[in-house]
Parts: C-alpha cells; structure tokens; sequence
DNA sequence: TTGACTCATCAATAATTGTTGTTATGATAC
DNA sequence: GTATCATAACAACAATTATTGATGAGTCAA
C-alpha cells in the first residue's frame, strides 16, 4: 500500500520536472552528451540563477546528474532513470485492454 | 523551427497532464478498461465538478477519450498517445551518448 | 596570495498558474 | 421530473516561476 503511494510521488515528481518548456529544452541539449552549466545559459538565454533552479528540479528528480569538475559543473541525463520512466509510461498503457469489461453503470 | 516549438508545447501538455496525483490515479483506473465518471467519483472520492475538471486535462492532453452512452460518458485510455508519449521519452535517452564529446569549458 | 571565474543557493518580491470547493446552469437521456 | 455530466464562475489558497541581487564555496591563473 505505502509503496504505492510512495510510488505515485514520485511518478508525478518526474513528470512534473518534465512539464517546463525550459526543462525540457536542457534534456534535449543533454541528449547529445554533457554540457557545463555555462553552455545552457547561453544557449537558453537565460540568467545563471533561473537555470540552476531549474537544474535542480530536474536533478531531484533524478533525471539529470551533475558532474563538478574543477571550475565547471556538467550535467548529463541520467538513463537509468529515464528508462524507469519509460517503462512506467508503459505500464500506463495497461497489459491487457478488457475490451468490453466495462463496469456498466445503471 | 515552428513545428518543433509546437511539439515542445504539445510534449509539456502531455506531461503537466500526468504531473498530478488524482490524473494518475485516473490513469491508473482507467488501465483495466473505459470507466464511467460516476465510478470514477466513487472510486477517487471526489466532488462532480473536480473530477470533471481533471478528465478535461486528460482529455484536452489527448490522453483519454470520453465514449458518451445514453446518460453516462465512459472514458478510456488513448494508448495511440500513450505509445507517442513513450516513444517521447525514448527520444528524451538519446541515441548516442557520445562518451567524452563535451564540449570543454576554458 | 590575490583576483577573476563558475556555480549553487538564498532572499525577497511579484507575477503567474494550478488546485480545490462550492454553487449554478444547461444539455441530454431516461 | 430526475439523473448524469460538462462547464462556468467564483473565491480561497497553494505552488511555481521570474527577476534581481547578494553571498559563499571552490577553482584557477597570474
């Protein structure tokens, strides 16, 4: 029971990181490897402090990893957890469709 | 340039929609075959209004469709979208790593 | 060691958005 | 008329985000 709930926590955590438009964006740029926090401002045009707030939903949600090295921080996407996520999209679309079981309501 | 804004709308859509406990929840009950509201209100413990509120995320989301019957409206799961939504998040892991290609900050 | 640089974090404010509850209305079906 | 449901309006509240600026830790090079 407990997990199930727990569970559900953090479902809506991942795809809630996942409804920004901003975040969404840092994924993509991820997805050709690691960038340092430094390219993503430019690239997004955004201030230092918005994007690390957003870096930050994405990483507590475990989506994203941070790798300091030296002066510069890189990020890149962390596919252990994005396959989690998919296959709980996959498990939303249901195994087996019951066409017809419907609970008829009268 | 426009169309892949467009998708990034329609991919935030898609994940806000999913980004909250009662639309999971809805998800989740909807895996086993089309629901009426009625045994949706039942089940959730939700006022008429709310529950409505939330199917019209989904479905304004494409992630369900509503079947109106006579008095009642069955809703069901959108797998054709759910199988988008997968493929979304398979895109999200990137095809090639592309160990070690970072760009070097200096 | 000093100064510049990168970055996380916090603070505070404001703006926006999302959620909930309630109530009401209207369409449709029985 | 009654039941189901969508929708709208409203208020209250909570959460999120933008913005700006400050701080501090750590790094690096001169």
């Amino acid at each position: 029971m407990k997990i199930t709930i727990k569970r559900r926590d953090t479902d809506v955590s991942l795809f809630h990181a996942l409804s920004d438009k901003t975040r969404l964006e840092i994924m993509e740029r991820l997805k050709d490897g690691e960038q340092c926090v430094c390219d993503l401002t430019d690239a997004l045009k955004t201030g230092q402090s918005r994007l690390s707030f957003h870096l930050k939903v994405l990483k507590d949600a475990g989506l994203i990893t941070d790798r300091p090295e030296g002066r510069w921080t890189y990020y890149s996407l962390n596919r252990e957890v994005l396959k989690e996520l998919e296959e709980l999209v996959q498990s939303l679309q249901g195994s087996r469709p019951r066409v017809g079981s419907s609970s008829r309501c009268r």
